[in-house]
DNA sequence: TTTGTAAATTGACAATGTGTCAAATAAGTA
DNA sequence: TACTTATTTGACACATTGTCAATTTACAAA
């Protein structure tokens, strides 16, 4: 894979990420024609619509710094701080990562890999759960109503992106109405 | 249409059903086949799939008394009685329309009239959400620290399905479990 | 300048599944 | 017998993904 191949490979993931921010088509015609190049030639750098996809979404945690990003509520000293943070970090990139994971999230239906690709996003989502409420049993303040295990599920279900989706754009709720009250439905669960 | 068309409307409903619930692929030509009848025979009772798809969910309704079901729930004296026994129907009810609604969930993103159907039976749900609201209120023992509304909401969100389908098939959450730590957590957000 | 190679183009085509159409048939009813 | 309604049969349009083969472009090495 040259350096030319490279700008290429780039010059398709900008597009398509450009048209999936914007709301348009993203067939691969559409795609291709964005990026200026025949639709064939996407086929020499992605074997498929949801290999391509899943690169857009690796994309964008590169140009977000993603990991720094969740990173962040690791710092957080208490575990009810940290729980915030968490709260905070992913709750807010949400709404970056949903345009690029909605497709992704409707091809899972069908394509293996867009499945797989979405699961793993999900199990790495919730191990961020599961350093926060371990955190709050370090502290001796994750109540006791459930196990550990139980009430990571319980704070997975809740940031989840559904809920994120029914909420905001099924319910009308601002990304600030939304942050909020997450932290406090979170803390009343979990913190004693 | 006469008493023989509905006789194979009926057929091809529960055909639908059937492939619906045992997971078998439900094109238009497996639908027919299972119906004993031509696929094209099909668009004699309906228009499109979604149409298809979305009768058969009102089938299922009519054969689990739906109406009763949830009325059910009206019957408790006090709001929190209510509101388990609202999370009792409901989620009881859900992995039975859920075999059916899934097919209907995934049309949505591009079906219009998919996706109506489906806003109808989410507002329907949040109908009892806010019924219970209402009811922990009159009796004084909504939380004060979100209005009705957002209670609402936040009940709503809780009892969604795919909240129900994150924690059952993607956590293992027995039927069981899920309704059980559902009522605790409703009870811990929403009572004083 | 010639030659070789990687990237891209062009045009055609298979596969899938929905929805449409027209002509023929079956079966019961007036 | 004639009419009506449901159904069948076979063909086809359409959208979209993915594949293939032959050709062209452009750059780099000799």
């Amino acid at each position: 894979m040259s350096r030319e191949s490279q700008n290429t490979r780039t010059r398709i993931l900008t597009a398509a990420l450009k048209l999936l921010e914007t709301g348009e088509k993203t067939r691969m015609t559409d795609i291709a024609r964005a990026a200026g190049i025949s639709r064939q030639a996407l086929y020499l750098h992605f074997e498929t619509r949801a290999d391509l996809l899943i690169a857009v979404t690796r994309h964008v945690d590169e140009l977000n710094n993603s990991d720094d990003l969740l990173a962040a509520s690791r710092a957080a000293t208490t575990g009810v701080a940290r729980l915030d943070a968490y709260i905070e970090a992913w709750g807010g990139y949400i709404p970056i990562v949903y345009k690029v994971a909605k497709p992704i999230m409707a091809m899972a239906e069908t394509d293996e890999a867009a499945r797989a690709a979405w699961n793993e996003r999900m199990a790495a989502m919730r191990h961020g759960c599961a350093a926060a409420v371990d955190a709050l049993a370090r502290d001796g303040r994750l109540r006791s109503e459930f196990d550990a295990e139980t009430a990571t599920d319980i704070l997975w279900a809740l940031l989840s992106v559904p809920t994120w989706v029914a909420l905001t754009e099924g319910r009308g709720w601002s990304q600030a109405d939304y942050i909020a009250r997450q932290k406090l439905i979170a803390k009343r669960l979990l913190v004693a």
